[in-house]
DNA sequence: TGTACATCAGTGAACGCGCGTTCACTGATGTAC
DNA sequence: TGTACATCAGTGAACGCGCGTTCACTGATGTAC
């Protein structure tokens, strides 16, 4: 077998966690069966054993792939932004711009986010998977907030915000124009909101 | 007994919906079961089925409760902000900050949004359900939308943002706030979130 | 090149528990006359 | 004021189904010598 290729049991795992993900995202994770699951995938009950030590094991895979996917997403997003622009301000609006467009482009919407998901089911998990997603919100704080000390060193604010504040909400437009956009159930709403952001970001830093 | 006081019957079936929310926002719909909330009230089964003819009678119930509550919470306080204001923008400025104050008084920070937790589990429910959460959006846009209406005509924009998106913006800063919050564990997100937006609200009709 | 063994990626059957729901019943309170 | 009946707010026992988990096994692929 191809070395490049993975191994055929990866494959199956990845298979899982992908209809996971859509279950978890539609109808929370208590009611997401490990039956629906290898129905879908084509293995039965053991094989999915095979896998995840249990349910819980798969909720941390679930969150865990899920952060990778977004923060490599966001890598990659912004450097390519950044590539076009080499002021940190003007780098960061294109970023957004782009950003806001492969979110009007995502064809039945955005799918909801995994870490709200797991939010509202909190109690329903332990405290690893709690911490997981606690880092994840406050590594997003980072790194939006290391940029926004990047821009301020050009641009002094203009307006009275506090960074880590401006930072968050980064995170909490993005979650809750899911939020908002799912239940309207119109897909344009989420990126309206981030470019609505865009806005505010270029007033505090450039003026009206 | 006196006709003021609710009916023996109508006070048991406010402890369940009390007792289901809190259990609901925690852990999801689905592991929310009826055992656990007849044990936290005090009744058997029959009793709940006396008062809830099934567990989506109860989710219909919760939904309702919790968007009347909400509405009227938001009606009285921008109602009191006005009094104190006759101006449309400074009424409203006034209502943000009184909202991002009481936000902060909440002990244990915000339980949880139940539109973003119905959201999240959404083909658990009948489309009653999800229609009426569809309609508890819709309904806070056209709120903030007349308002900001009402504020544009004295205070005609400075920055070129959509009202309707605007007016989107606080159901997401504070559905996204609330989720930013419980995950980091930090309550303060919440007021901060809602104290940024009113800083943008400034900046859109009043300049920098 | 062949053989022995180990690991991988599962299968199949069984388990017990908790869940939502049903149904026949009941004792306390309210209402009509 | 007393009696008959109706409604309210539940009780108690039983149901079957689906769920997550376990355990002994297996056939295909990979590795050592």
């Amino acid at each position: 077998m191809d070395g490049a290729l993975p191994k055929r049991g990866a494959e199956t795992r990845e298979r899982l966690l992908e209809v996971a993900e859509r279950s978890v995202l539609d109808k929370g994770f208590a009611a997401t069966s490990i039956d629906e699951l290898i129905a879908a995938v084509g293995i039965t009950k053991s094989g999915f054993f095979y896998h995840f030590k249990g349910k819980e094991e798969l909720a941390t895979a679930l969150l865990q792939r899920y952060i990778d996917q977004e923060d490599e997403l966001l890598d990659t997003l912004f450097q390519r932004a950044d590539e076009l622009h080499e002021d940190p301000l003007h780098g960061f609006l294109v970023g957004l711009k782009m950003f806001a467009e492969m979110m009007a482009d995502l064809p039945g919407g955005h799918p909801g986010c995994m870490v709200a998901s797991v939010c509202y089911q909190e109690n329903l998990f332990n405290s690893e998977v709690r911490e997981l997603n606690r880092e994840a919100v406050l590594a997003w704080r980072r790194r939006f907030r290391e940029r926004f000390d990047l821009i301020a060193e050009r641009y002094p604010p203009r307006l009275p915000v506090d960074l880590d504040a401006l930072a968050d909400m980064v995170s909490a437009l993005v979650d809750g124009g899911i939020i908002i956009s799912k239940v309207v159930r119109d897909r344009h709403v989420l990126p309206q909101q981030i470019m609505l952001f865009r806005e505010y970001v270029r007033a505090i830093f450039l003026g009206a």
